[in-house]
Parts: C-alpha cells; structure tokens; sequence
DNA sequence: GGCTAAGATGTTGTTCAACAATCCTCAAGG
DNA sequence: CCTTGAGGATTGTTGAACAACATCTTAGCC
C-alpha cells in the first residue's frame, strides 16, 4: 500500500529536467489545473520512478530479477502495472526484458561502456562544435556545473562530485539545443551510473578529471572551441579506459 | 482473429538488423531452437510490428487515435497486450501517448525535423570520424547503399532511392562501430519517415542529394574526412532546410 | 445571445482472477 | 555422465469489472 496517498512522492529531478534557472514560481497558472495538467502522472510512471532511485540508489543491485508478483505486493500494484513500468525501465536502458523468464537489472560491462562513451563523445563533441551559436544561458550552466563540481571537492564531498561532473557532461551535449540529444544522454548517464555500481569505491575518481573539466570550459568561454574539442576527446578516451581496465580487474 | 496461426507474420526487416551481410545460412545451428530462442517475440512485439507498418505505410495517418477497444479487436488481442505494444512504438517515438487521453500517431513538425537533423548530424558526423579505423565491413557498407541508391534512380524507382538513401546514412553513422548509435539512427529515420507522410510527394526530392552522396563516399575512401565532414554538414544542412520550408509552405 | 454549471457518455487507468505457455530444478533412468 | 520427464514456479495473455478522467450535451441563469 505505497501508492494511496497522492502526497507520497516527494522524490523528483530525475529525467527531462532541461532547464538551466528555476521557474518563476508559476505566475499566471490558473489554480484548478485539472484538465491537462502536465505534471500529473501515473501510477505506472510513479512505481518507475521508485524503481529508477532503488536501482540507482543500489538496493536493487545488478542483475536482480524483478519478481512481477513480489513487487507489486510490495508496492501494492497490480502486475498489469508493473509491467508498464517495467518498460519504462527497459526503454531507459536500466533492467533488461528477458522473454517468459522477466526483467532483471542491467550489469553495464566492459563492452557497454566502452559504447556508452563512444555515444557519449558524438553528443558532447557536437555540443561543443555549437557552443558559439549556443544562447547564453546554456553556456553558462557548462560553467556552473564545473564550479559546483570544484566547491563539492573543496568539502571532500564526493557523491556531489561525482554528480556534478556528469552534470557538467550533459550541459556540454545540451550546448546543441536540441530535446532529442538532451534525452539521449539523460539515458547514456543514467545508465553510466548503474555500471559504476559494479565498481570499487569511486573515492576521489573524480578528482583528476576535474581540472580538466575546468580547461575544457575556459577553452569555450574564450571560443576555443577546436581545443575545447581536442580536450574532450582525450578526457573521454582516458576516462573510458580507466573505467574499463577497472572492470576488467576486478570482474575476471 | 489476425494472430492465431503463428505462421501469419511475413513482414520483417525493421528495427535491428545490423548485420552488413547475409548470414551463412545457419552452418551448425541445432534443429530444435526452442529454449532461449532469440527470434522468439512476444504478442505485443508483433503487434507492434503491424501497427509500425501502418502507421510507416500511411494506413495510419499522422494524428489517428489509436483506439485500444477497436484495435484490440480489430487485431484479435486484449487491452492489455495492446498497451503492451503501445509502449513499444512510443519508445520508437512514433506515437505520443496522453494522459488519460490515449495514444495517437505523431505528426512530427517542423521543429522536429530540424532537432532531428541536429541529431543526425552528431552521429553521421562521428561516424565519419571514425572511417579510417573502421573494419571494412562497415566501410563497404558505405558504398554499397550508395551504388543501390543509383540503381534505384536509374529505374526511377524514387520509393527505393527513399530507402537507399536513409541506408547510406545509417550506415555512416554505423562506422562508428556502436550498437546504441545503430540504435539510436534506426529510431531517428524511422521518425523522419514518418514526418514525411506529412509532405507533399517526395517524387525526386532525393535526386540532387544523390551526387553528393556519391561524393561523401569518394572522400570516405580516399580517406580524406575532413573533406567529407564538410560535405555531410553541408549537406545535412541543405536538406534540413529544404524539408522545413517544404512543412511550412504547405501547413500555415 | 452568450456564459457557467451540471449531467451524460465514452475512453482510458487500474485491478483482479484465471488460464496457457514457458522456463527451471531435480530426480529417475539409460 | 548425459539425457529425459515430471513438477513447481514465473511469466504471457485474456476477459471482465470498476474508478478516474476528458469531452460533449444540456439546462439554467445573467
């Protein structure tokens, strides 16, 4: 009985959030927003949505089965909505659907990274390419995201910095403006995400990869777009490989 | 009744047939394939399939409702299963399914098309970049669809020239070697296909982009990227902004 | 007349129960 | 050791039912 009280959903700010500023609070919204209202969701988008932060948050660890019958006691859904969810999840690339034998969570390998960041790379290169022509204040949330990515460090904080480096990663791709791209890699991080988990402490991973997020922004702060470009390159193909050879260690 | 003999599904070749060459006709395949058979799909997958090719072959214009009560017995399958389905094409992008209100055939615009094009250009771009290490498969790949394409023209075939020329781009964006580029391009075409329907007749719209194909594969195999690079966005551009202005004029 | 509010209707959202089809386990048999 | 077959468990699919919502129609009122 999870889903009876409408008010229980406080979690939020997980896909398609695509905005650089907070909203101004509203102002001309009509308050009976009823019909049509945008934001409302169903219950089959609610339980993907609690599914999404246990697999991410590592209580459904990789490879789990995601039993039809337990869950939905647990959740207190019907299979027929679970289900649904479920392929929610599959088109988010976090659980796969194994016919007559049911979902299980995804373990990312080595192989699947090494393709998430070749995606990777065609989306925030061609960010970088449009950052000339991109609108302010899409160059500025590159920026942003490099500095709480530095002040998160300076506390030792490194879940945040782990968070803010992909953040700073997809304002990169979003320099093109486009939805589609913006959607894409949502999907890309999320499921990069969900292969760290098959890895050691990532415990200052990070950290030397965040000077290089910085000369990467100056580089595009000051229109150096084709350094901009080389730098990118490279860090992705370092980061990839460390990730690789780490999964590789440990995962013979 | 459409569903009843297991036999009654000829149509084929859509999503995910990334392979460049016939198979070898199955050398030491064993006669009974039964558990954990790969081409075994479920109920909603095939109703999936149907419902993709009418809605690809304009029997389901841009904009129906897909009712789940007649479809569903149009088809022969329950509510249920058809929602199944439903999820599948909405992952394709070629229906939009509204709250409460049910799914319907999306009618791209123009904004679509060009965030299409944004999309396309990043990863035919990236596969351009990765020619030179690509296996030659890949490589031939490139050729071949471009050679088709001029077969095609030659017997005016204008509907087969439509479907070499989307051929040679994903195979562009295939040289990058990357399952979830190949993917993300089938999802992307198929889309722009569907944007079509919403056009006036498409009789020779491919024909002066031909020669330009043919020039990009020149470039590709004489391994001057950069010079196909320049190509491929000047043609992407091009034929961007023909097709918006083609979707603006004839819908004000 | 034109606007608002209250039904009337049809559709989707969700649940439940049942059955068919498939996979997995494990023990019996060659 | 390998194969074969129950048996049990899980998923795939169906049908019906009810709740929730959107849309259309009608009635009422200024």
């Amino acid at each position: 009985m999870l889903f009876n009280n409408p008010q229980g959903f406080s979690r939020g700010l997980h896909h398609f959030h695509h905005r650089t500023a907070p909203l101004p609070a509203q102002e001309h919204t009509p308050v009976t927003l009823s019909p049509g209202d945008v934001m409302a969701r169903s219950t089959a988008q609610r339980v993907s949505t609690v599914l999404r932060d246990r697999i991410e948050g590592g209580v459904l660890p990789p490879g789990t089965q995601l039993s039809e019958e337990a869950l939905g006691q647990d959740l207190g859904v019907s299979r027929n909505t679970l289900r649904e969810a479920f392929r929610l999840l599959v088109h988010d690339n976090l659980v796969e659907h194994q016919l007559n034998r049911g979902v299980f969570v995804r373990s990312p390998g080595p192989a699947d990274v090494a393709d998430i960041y070749r995606l990777r790379a065609a989306l925030e290169l061609a960010g970088v390419r449009a950052a000339d022509e991109a609108p302010r204040a899409l160059r500025e949330a590159v920026t942003t995201a490099v500095a709480e990515a530095e002040w998160a460090a300076d506390d030792g904080d490194w879940p945040a910095v782990a968070t803010a480096d992909l953040r700073f990663h997809r304002a990169l791709a979003a320099l093109s403006g486009s939805p589609r791209i913006d959607a894409t890699m949502d999907r890309l991080l999320a499921e990069l995400r969900l292969a760290f988990h098959a890895m050691p402490s990532p415990r200052g991973f990070h950290q030397p990869f965040l000077i290089r997020n910085r000369t990467i922004e100056r580089f595009l702060a000051d229109g150096r777009t084709d350094r901009a470009e080389a730098e990118l390159t490279a860090y992705l193909d370092d980061a990839r490989q460390l990730i690789v050879d780490t999964m590789l260690e440990n995962r013979p």
